[in-house]
DNA sequence: AGTTCATTTGGTCAATTGGCAAACAATGAG
DNA sequence: CTCATTGTTTGCCAATTGACCAAATGAACT
């Protein structure tokens, strides 16, 4: 019997360390971004700056809860902090966020024609 | 005394039902994405279609939790299912989801440098 | 009809999330 | 200085999430 070698390019498939670490770094932003609350108050900010109170004052929940909300965006990065005064302006740092909402609303006309054909 | 009659536009600054509708659908696709396994696949599955058991040895979880994943891209809209004899494949639905990647790439780049701007 | 392989479903558990309220901090007005 | 206003942080609670395992289902092949 005679042995012979290959060197075989084998696809890795597996997920490695880092591979995992990058998906984890990206999706913290998108959750950052995965939140009705977050999603509206990042849509006023393309317009203009707002203070937290203002920001409380549209989205109708408690001011600790926005506050809480708008730390997340800006650990995420999305948001920019500019003190002015006894107020705190928010601002959105990341414009190209409002790109996600094209593909977003193409994802959601999908599943309207999905639903129709089923019911056709 | 007279009285007089103005059309005042005052922008309407509180979220109304509409908008927040809008919103929880829209975060309801972005936690789809929002997640370090699903966000993998999603990216596995851009250069090819893939069954369950392929992506269970891939992302080397047990195969229900990555079922239940699948499930959960399945119902928001980004992957096709299609079943072939014994296997599931599931293949990516929503191309331009993968164009979220090149802005979520920016707000890294941008976290680097404000974190290397407060070392100097 | 029964066996096997692939997938989904249901149950359990720990960890995380999102809300409010209360305490705390900082700024500006009187 | 004292007080009111604005925001942040902390503590607490209910609800949700993501993981696993086990059991049920489904589809193809003896």
């Amino acid at each position: 019997m005679t042995t012979e070698s290959y060197l075989v390019i084998v696809p890795n498939m597996k997920m490695n360390d880092k591979q995992r670490a990058r998906c984890e770094t990206r999706a913290a932003i998108l959750k950052a971004l995965a939140h009705p609350t977050r999603l509206f108050m990042i849509e006023e900010l393309a317009d203009k700056s707002y203070c937290v109170c203002e920001l409380t004052e549209m989205v109708g929940l408690d001011i600790s809860t926005v506050s809480k909300h708008l730390s997340i965006l800006k650990n995420a990065g999305l948001v920019n902090v500019e003190k002015k005064g006894k107020q705190v302006f928010y601002s959105l740092r990341m414009r190209c966020a409002l790109n996600f909402f094209d593909c977003v609303e193409a994802v959601l006309r999908e599943q309207a024609k999905d639903r129709m054909d089923a019911i056709q």
